[in-house]
DNA sequence: AGCACGCCGACT
DNA sequence: GTCGGCGTGCTC
């Protein structure tokens, strides 16, 4: 018998089998999916069989060495997912298949003691025969204590016992030892009963149940506290009633901290969490439950799509227009790509829930493609909140340069009466970003509708899509005041300009500084429940999950830097992110309000914000996409070429662009080579190319000739990107 | 990826 | 003379 083996490396030079022979010995042991240890060249190293054949090979082989691992594997299902994701992204199939599995069992990983053991110490003989030892071994008083709490109270954990008393009764065999495993993590009994749903939900709940054992993806679009996650527990509930498996994902677990409680306490112990702040040995724990079948449901982030949950009856993808599904590195692939292509094996249904879908999504709802349902009701009294857009050009010249004079009033008035403000900063963009500080005047590209960004050393200003050039001036084009720069403000300023406002109120500041420990999200998120905290103030990371019933108030302070983004879904983006932080305003009986400062009030998008209109902004960007040859109308392929040497860098995407120019469909339009977005990392230059294609059946072939192209060249490297999410 | 082989320059 | 630089090619 002979077997492929994937070596453990993953790249493109290595990316085919090898074929090995099986010693007699390993012979119906070995299955598809196992890691081994195979000979190769002077080494020895880890590999993953992906076949077993009896044809003998042309060539001469070597034997398989041994079996790392029997009993963990990836099923068949995973197999061929690996083989999709490979093809889908233009990545190696074993770094397709390591990306699928947790650290822990990575094919080049054979550390094997994750598993989680814990000693139990028993009593072995008859009660009579110890208490003669007892009578006849009155001195050893450890010895008989520890028998005595062993007789009083059965198996005990060893480490909760006098160490050297055991040790001595092991040795006289009085005791015996067991180990047994266990998981790290346990959620306990489930406690929660099912709240009812109200008839919209019910319908979306009756919607789907309808078609269960049917391939097919639901869009639910809810608004911000219309109660989506009560109908995904339903139907998940319904699910394991017909035997069946559910994967739920979340963008970011320490977001949504929230849900998977809820997860927990509905469902207990039949939930498995999988997320990347867990500890490897917690991943590898929770991978075997989903393994060994002891649970029926996994709620997690992007990885968890990949658990080999079996039998998978339901998959759900909530705020499915993060971006966070997609993974911005190799192999870059989209959560989505993989749920559909499991609920497609499965034959199952996909649901992509969210508040502001993407507008793929959206396009496919209203084409039919995917079948629309809608929660258009917040729950119980809330109503959704009262938005106003506050011009900061007056304000400025007020010198009022970041609360407006109306927003310092609202949050006054609102910590009187003792209700929450939340203060949302937008985060600053990878590049700079220059404006007029009069007008709020920004430099767009004429022919891609994205902010140009700065470039010092030349002082131009640069499209990173197209190329598309411009001297940078002083004077603004617009209202001519010599007022273009780069201004900008982080939350640790704001966070003292707000303590110095309101010293008796009490602060905090919530960032990617303040919450990088382990655990600090989750504690800054319990004070908040606690009421230890008038003002919270924070970057995106508080427009998620946050449901605090004592914020009244959200304030944005700067929303046109999430509007200047260079990306071509900035409207898009900073749609979503508006109405998400807003719906944290008023959760409750308390109405909500919220103000956003801006210096263009005017804006189509935040216009659409404050009137709650997502169709509008759907239907408003839909009509950009169309005219600029934007997704969904068009698919997108970004190139990076990326050189330490930026002759090389520069030398190389033009050739590239020349390649796809002459080989790819006429139809297709092929953007650059333009600098990138962050033009220069770490000492490495980077070249952009963007593809536009609608339908183009060279295209596979043509990038994977290019990314073969670059295996042998040292100094350039290329980044294939199919499908970006931001270019 | 990692290692050997191989062909050039500057050093105990 | 030889030690070591890293370009090239191969690994079942």
């Amino acid at each position: 018998m002979y077997a492929d083996v994937l070596v453990q490396y993953g790249v493109k030079s290595l990316d085919h089998t090898f074929t090995y022979h099986i010693p007699q010995e390993l012979v119906g042991d070995l299955t598809v999916g196992m890691k081994v240890v195979v000979p190769f060249g002077k080494k020895e190293i880890n590999g993953f069989i992906v076949n077993i054949s009896n044809s003998k090979p042309e060539i001469e082989v070597k034997d398989i060495k041994s079996i790392i691992t029997k009993e963990l594997k990836l099923n068949e299902e995973l197999m061929e997912l690996g083989k999709y994701l490979s093809s889908k992204t233009l990545c190696t199939l074993i770094a397709s298949y390591q990306t699928m599995l947790p650290t822990s069992l990575k094919i080049n990983n054979s550390k094997e003691t994750y598993e989680l053991k814990r000693k139990i110490i028993y009593i072995n003989r008859d009660l009579v025969e110890i208490e003669h030892y007892i009578e006849n071994n009155k001195r050893a008083r450890a010895q008989i204590e520890t028998l005595e709490y062993l007789i009083e109270n059965g198996d005990t954990l060893k480490s909760e016992l006098n160490a050297s008393a055991v040790k001595r009764l092991l040795e006289l065999n009085l005791v015996s030892e067991k180990t047994e495993s266990i998981y790290r993590i346990d959620p306990g009994i489930a406690y929660e009963e099912e709240n009812e749903l109200n008839d919209e939900q019910n319908r979306c709940f009756e919607e789907v149940r309808n078609s269960f054992n049917r391939e097919n993806v639901f869009l639910l679009h809810g608004v911000t506290g219309s109660g989506k996650t009560e109908v995904y527990m339903h139907l998940v509930s319904e699910v394991i009633k017909s035997g069946k498996c559910a994967i739920v994902l979340v963008p970011e677990i320490s977001l949504t901290t929230q849900i998977v409680k809820r997860f927990y306490c509905r469902f207990g112990n039949d939930v498995a969490i999988f997320h990347s702040n867990l500890s490897d040995g917690e991943k590898f724990d929770e991978y075997k439950k989903i393994e060994n079948g002891d649970v029926h449901i996994v709620v997690g982030t992007r990885s968890a799509i990949f658990t080999p949950i079996k039998n998978i009856g339901l998959i759900i993808i909530d705020e499915e227009h993060s971006s966070n599904y997609k993974q911005d590195n190799n192999p870059r692939y989209h959560a989505i790509d993989i749920a559909k292509w499991r609920s497609h094996y499965h034959k199952c249904p996909l649901i992509l829930g969210s508040a502001t879908p993407s507008l793929e999504t959206m396009a496919r709802a209203e084409k039919g493609v995917y079948k629309y349902l809608s929660l258009s009701k917040r729950i119980g009294n809330s109503k959704l909140p009262e938005i106003k857009i506050i011009d900061m050009q007056p304000e400025f010249r007020k010198k009022n340069m970041i609360l407006s004079e109306e927003l310092q009033l609202d949050i006054m008035k609102t910590l009187e009466k003792k209700e929450m403000v939340m203060i949302l900063l937008n985060r600053r963009g990878y590049s700079t970003i220059i404006t007029c500080a009069s007008c709020g005047f920004t430099y767009k590209c004429p022919h891609c509708d994205i902010t140009l960004t700065y470039h010092k050393t030349s002082n131009h200003l640069r499209c990173h899509y197209c190329g598309y050039t411009v001297i940078n001036s002083k004077t603004c084009p617009n209202c001519h005041e010599d007022a273009i720069r780069d201004y900008g403000l982080g939350t640790e300023k704001l966070e003292s300009y707000i303590r110095e406002l309101y010293p008796s109120y009490r602060i905090v500041r919530m960032d990617a500084d303040t919450t990088t420990k382990k655990g600090s999200h989750e504690r800054i998120i319990n004070d908040i429940e606690n009421g230890e905290y008038d003002i919270i103030i924070g970057t995106q990371m508080i427009s998620k999950g946050f449901d605090f019933k004592r914020v009244t108030l959200v304030g944005i302070i700067n929303a046109d830097e999430s509007l200047n983004i260079p990306d071509f879904r900035s409207g898009e983006n900073t749609f979503s992110l508006l109405s998400q932080v807003s719906g944290r305003a008023g959760r409750s009986d308390l109405p909500g309000s919220v103000v956003i400062q801006t210096f263009n009030p005017d804006n189509k998008t935040l216009g659409f914000v404050s009137s709650h209109d997502y169709m509008g902004n759907y239907k408003y960007e839909m009509e950009i996409r169309k005219k600029l040859k934007y997704p969904p109308y068009y698919y997108l392929v970004s190139l990076k070429v990326i050189s330490k040497d930026y002759q090389a860098a520069s030398k190389e995407s033009t050739k590239v662009a020349e390649y796809l120019r002459k080989n790819l469909s006429k139809t297709s339009i092929i953007l650059g080579p333009s600098t990138a977005n962050v033009f220069k990392i770490n000492n490495y230059y980077r070249f952009q190319i963007v593809i536009k294609y609608r339908f183009d059946d060279k295209l596979m072939d043509v990038l994977k000739f290019i990314d073969n192209q670059y295996i042998l060249n040292k100094t350039t490297n290329i980044e294939i990107d199919i499908d970006p999410i931001r270019i």
